[in-house]
DNA sequence: ATGGGATATGTAACCGGTTACATCTTGATC
DNA sequence: GATCAAGATGTAACCGGTTACATATCCCAT
């Protein structure tokens, strides 16, 4: 009887509903174009015998994966684990899914992995940072798909951006030293290499610096990568000098966490013989002792509202290309004034 | 002259290189069975093209997507975010891309997401631990599809496993605390809803004390979430009774954070006035002050190896179902003899 | 010279959905 | 009753690759 090619798949169900595979696709897809008679039979179809619907071959027709990709430099990073989870759960409330690649931090292997996602048929991607290879840019833009830095806010870019303004807020983290009295002030900083908000952060600190007369000696100054170990060989190296800082800036809260442990043990109380301020306020910040001072970012907010904006484009809104997220400093004990 | 449908895609390559499609679908994904010269040729269009292979069609057709599926409690933390980094950077050196998926520890939505991943046609499948929807069994047996759960060792079930044995190693974390002197010794686990590496753990600890005579009251028992918040409460309220125990096991290293936290807010020096071990030996626990004594396990490894497993079923080859890996207890300075 | 195996390439069906277009129904309007 | 718009459903082309099968070529053994 049967013709053995639709034993499976939306034939299957059309043929077992006694309808065409246009109805049951548009009873799927759009519901409110099939009459609820039909609609009822089709579900009841699917539900037997358990039809999940080919996602490739849906995508390969409509041209739409309901795929958003993203790049971050790596995961294993209390940071982007907050980000990420955020905007996972967004996306996923809209019926999105998330694929996630990382990048060492390398703008090569972005290039790559961005390819790799837009063979995969990505309707959107989400880049860390403005520090991109050009050819990523333009192959975004040839393609038409939508993207957005994230991290960062970049109102003079042609690019869209959502994130603090990193360079405003280093400043706000450092004036915080200089108002209550501390005039001896160094920096630990993230690397800078194709990392843009490293940079900025850096500026922030030493425009603050500058404005209020001072400057930041090299050896009161140490960029190292996002790790404990590196953050406390970074305070080592600070401590050794024959005069010490009465001040830390750091470029990120793991950064502060790395110098105050290497403080304790060096003896240095925290903040009577050294004040710290950090950057991001991580979970963990609050619960260090002494909690740490530092610059509030709203991590999570950043990566939803990136994941609105994508959502927003595709749906073929028109929408700002900018949004600029509030930090705001947390003053707890780590610093105090000298 | 130019038929106007064959202006992109590998018709308009093959068109280019005067080949037909065939030719140029085996020069990218079997090179060998094409000429030098012909490869040559064909290589130097796509180049000049830039062509990009369009992914949803080649695994429309090919039936593989080179995807591989993973759903995990949650992201937002660092025992999660560090497996998952391992797992990534493998699978990517394989040509493989990691889809990643989160279930808050709810079974529901752990099969909701798995329909959604296998729609979109992942090669394979990574779950956390062996609690899950029967239905989501059923639907990956059915569809032949490769899984593993990941985080337990659980050589008599049916279904694939790698991890250690959270249970000895439970009981062997104990073991320590017992060891050197301590008999009234207090647990903070994690809620074992849905959870069965919470609950093996439990039982390591319960059964080491049985095992030397020893209960574990009421009220030296909390179960809480996998928080900093929470941990601090549970030790709070273990602290609050008349008889405070000397030594504290917890199901994991961050739970243990929160207890030498608030041991350390309530005046009891860890390790002198009370001991605490943890679980997993995160990155920070040889950080902190005292650093953690914990119980080593080899996150990356594991999951490292759950990528292994499924990338080997993929290419055919039969391989053991479970695989147990090594945990080692790794003693600090938080935990003392009586 | 002939047959057979190995190698290289082309033809076109196929993967499983979506959707433009055609067809048919129904109800309202004149 | 005729006309027409709106709504429901069916037909089949199409998305962009892969690959079974057919065909062509070349080399070597008989």
């Amino acid at each position: 009887m049967g013709n053995d090619k639709e034993k499976t798949g939306i034939r299957a169900v059309a043929k077992l509903s006694g309808v065409s595979t246009a109805t049951v696709s548009r009873a799927l897809n759009n519901p409110h174009s099939v009459s609820e008679e039909l609609r009822a039979r089709i579900q009841t179809i699917i539900d037997q015998t358990g039809y999940v619907p080919h996602g490739m071959a849906r995508a390969l027709s409509s041209n739409r994966t309901r795929t958003i990709g993203a790049i971050i430099p790596t995961i294993d990073n209390a940071m982007f684990a907050r980000g990420i989870s955020s905007l996972q759960n967004f996306l996923s409330s809209q019926g999105y899914m998330l694929i996630l690649s990382t990048n060492g931090y390398d703008i090569d292997v972005e290039l790559e992995q961005a390819r790799n996602l837009i063979s995969r048929g990505v309707d959107g991607l989400i880049l860390r940072g403005d520090c991109h290879h050009q050819m990523l840019r333009d192959l975004l833009v040839s393609r038409d798909i939508p993207f957005i830095n994230v991290g960062i806010y970049n109102p003079n870019q042609p690019h869209p951006s959502i994130g603090v303004d990193n360079e405003a807020a280093a400043h706000r983290a450092m004036m915080h030293l200089i108002e209550i009295g501390h005039r001896r002030i160094g920096v630990v900083s993230a690397l800078q290499r194709n990392n843009d908000r490293a940079s900025a952060r850096l500026r922030g600190f030493r425009r603050a610096l500058a404005e209020n007369g001072m400057d930041l000696p090299p050896q009161w100054h140490v960029e190292v990568r996002y790790t404990l170990d590196d953050a406390r060989e970074a305070a080592r190296q600070i401590f050794s000098v024959e005069d010490v800082p009465t001040a830390i800036a750091c470029g990120n809260d793991v950064l502060a966490y790395g110098v105050m442990l290497e403080a304790e043990r060096r003896g240095l109380h925290v903040p009577s013989d050294l004040s710290v301020v950090g950057f991001d306020d991580l979970e963990w910040s609050r619960h260090l002792r002494p909690a740490l001072t530092t610059l509030h970012v709203p991590t999570d907010l950043t990566w939803k509202g990136a994941g609105e904006y994508i959502l927003a484009r595709l749906e073929g809104h028109k929408v700002p290309n900018h949004y600029e997220v509030d930090y705001s400093l947390v003053i707890r004990e780590s610093t105090a004034p000298r």
